[in-house]
DNA sequence: CCAGAGATAGATACCATGTCTCATTTAATG
DNA sequence: CATTAAATGAGACATGGTATCTATCTCTGG
């Protein structure tokens, strides 16, 4: 229950990579913002990450990073039930979360038939689809079996 | 497309009654916000709706009024593409948005079995399902039939 | 119909989250 | 290593919402 990363390519590194791909410059900022959510294994907050980083570090530039981040999908915003929204790390192109509200860890959930039930229950109202949001709530295996306290 | 509404109770008749239920006092500034919430035909802002109001009537006034009418579920909340969070008046009980980018209507998509999808997918994961959030965004029958400009 | 208790209102301060501007610094390039 | 555009940080601003407080209004019950 530590970091859950891939390994190969640490999280650091596909971000920075990003930003060059995108043609963004290589910064002491950056590096260091890098860094930071690649420590992250849950989702977080621009405020949260902020917290974390010298203070040194401009607000502008933590939420101007995030936005291209997310832009780039390496990030994507996670919408928690009370509405709040989070940032986590992702894998590029469309997919959902699976979050768990008791331990705050989600998994991103790919390859369900979602999309094929979204079409059809569309077509029945005349409706042209063109995306949706979907995040799912529940708890973890993890949580789910050592009977942590139920909702 | 004009009031989609049932008719029989009127929207405002709704939302008072609903106060009454749970106990509120009827007092004449939400008898001035159920009209005014009663005359939205699509979803709308806190903001926005503040702007349709004499001034004399207090912001905290209409945010708490707000709240209360999620909680009693005469209002849900709704999130666009860009992350806003708005009102609109909705049926009791679990359903989910067919939200018109074009136009800005929205449908209750009720009775569809995208939960059955959720649960057998959250049981692959082994996750235990609590609940979701789930929007869909495109274009009502109405604009995709005017041939309304595409995304 | 009136008084009292308690809910509610409005003003206002405050907070959170984010964006904009702008002067200064810095990275990439030739 | 000088140039130049991109990026930074400071701080003002915008927006959406909550907390606090005093004055006011509703609803009882007598």
């Amino acid at each position: 229950m530590m970091a859950l990363k891939k390994r190969s390519v640490s999280a650091t590194d596909r971000i920075l990579e990003a930003l060059e791909e995108r043609g963004y410059r290589s910064t002491a900022p950056r590096r260091t913002l890098a860094a930071a959510i690649g420590q992250q294994n849950r989702h977080f907050t621009a405020e949260g990450l902020r917290k974390q980083l010298p203070p040194s570090l401009g607000r502008a530039t933590v939420y101007r990073t995030l936005k291209i981040l997310v832009e780039a999908e390496v990030l994507c915003r996670v919408l928690l039930e009370d509405g709040d929204l989070h940032y986590q790390l992702s894998h590029r192109g469309h997919h959902h979360h699976l979050l768990c509200v008791h331990c705050g860890s989600s998994q991103d959930l790919t390859g369900c038939d979602i999309e094929d039930v979204l079409v059809s229950t569309s077509e029945r109202y005349g409706f042209e689809l063109s995306g949706h949001w979907l995040e799912v709530y529940g708890r973890c295996r993890e949580c789910a079996e050592s009977g942590a306290a139920a909702a």
